[in-house]
DNA sequence: CACGAAACGTATCGTGTCGATACTAAATAG
DNA sequence: CTATTTAGTATCGACACGATACGTTTCGTG
């Protein structure tokens, strides 16, 4: 009899492979691959200190190399804009264009998977997340990696009032929408296992 | 607030990523891709109606011109064999090399998952994984692909004593080491949801 | 302030995936 | 015996991906 550890982890690469695959359909018609999707839907998710190909690469586990000729692709197309920073002019801005937008709106890749786990019970379901999300948690810092999380599970965070948030990494205001975006600079704040 | 099922959605997604990325570097050393590994850990599971080009080809979801590209690789670097089959000429039965099977145990793929994993109870790891197994199959379903699964979860699986069994389907019997094998025409038994 | 190091990004090359299409050979149906 | 289906291969074009090399811009340390 196999491990139940292994029985899990088989499942979530069958589901990451079949996830995948749903990517790939999906960009099909835009003639687009899997990577490009997923720069899509990063950089849709991504906050202002994130938005560039070097958080992009970091967050796909790729080269800055392969992600840039990827980037070219999307530009080429008009789904994204590329930018130069104003402070620094070695860094490069990407934000989705509204035809970059309307790529992602009419996917409804989530569908399906809303489907799927349409009988589970609330309880079941946040205990997995809560299992997966440990996981991926250790398994980005046992290799060097960063969390790409939102603000309101980052140690930086410091929440002044109603609706006010500084970050204190660098001193900025940050918004609430933006509280909610993914960021290159998050580091998790240590969870109490229970 | 986002729903919980996006949540979970996002965290199969990067931890596929993140599996996927490990594959990537593991294969490096041997100068392989990662769908060269998924093809070799494919066959090492197969049974014997399994183990085919066309099987491999729906179990990764991809096309059968594609998959005969990288077994083509796969035989030239003698990691698998190829025979024909003996009852139907058309068919191309692939089978692991010793050099095969040893590069499956060198690369040591589930240590990290093991490891980020060990904190979390039994209870959890085996609710998460009814959540997801269940949300597998019901988007296999809905895809019309197959479910891979092995015969103590097919309706076709007949124990007609100890450790002796027959498939319904083929009339075959089959040693107990070959029903914990995955096949290409599993049909799972319907689960009552607890 | 100068100069070397580091960080961000691009360009180019070779290997290989991937789908599409067209093909061969073997089995099967009528 | 012929038409159809099934399993697999061959070839082509677009592109991912890493490695390497390169150009800019910024930073840091004397």
């Amino acid at each position: 009899m196999k491990n139940q550890t292994l029985i899990l982890l088989d499942t979530v690469e069958r589901l990451g492979n079949l996830l995948r695959t749903g990517l790939r359909q999906a960009g099909v018609i835009q003639g687009l691959q899997p990577i490009h999707l997923q720069a899509l839907l990063y950089l849709n998710e991504a906050n202002r200190y994130s938005n560039t190909p070097q958080a992009l690469a970091e967050y796909l586990g790729l080269t800055k190399g392969t992600v840039s000729q990827s980037l070219l692709l999307l530009a080429r197309r008009k789904l994204i804009a590329r930018h130069a920073d104003e402070k620094d002019g070695r860094i490069v801005r990407l934000t989705l264009t509204d035809k970059g937008k309307d790529v992602l709106k009419e996917l409804g890749l989530t569908n399906t998977w809303r489907e799927a786990l349409a009988e589970a019970s609330p309880a079941r379901l946040s205990s997995a997340t809560k299992v997966l999300k440990e996981a991926l948690a250790r398994m980005q810092v046992k290799n060097g990696l960063k969390t790409f999380g939102v603000c309101s599970t980052c140690q930086h965070n410091l929440h002044i009032g109603p609706r006010s948030y500084v970050c204190g990494l660098t001193k900025e205001k940050l918004s609430s929408r933006e509280v909610s975006k993914i960021c290159r600079e998050h580091l998790p704040i240590e969870e109490k296992t229970v």
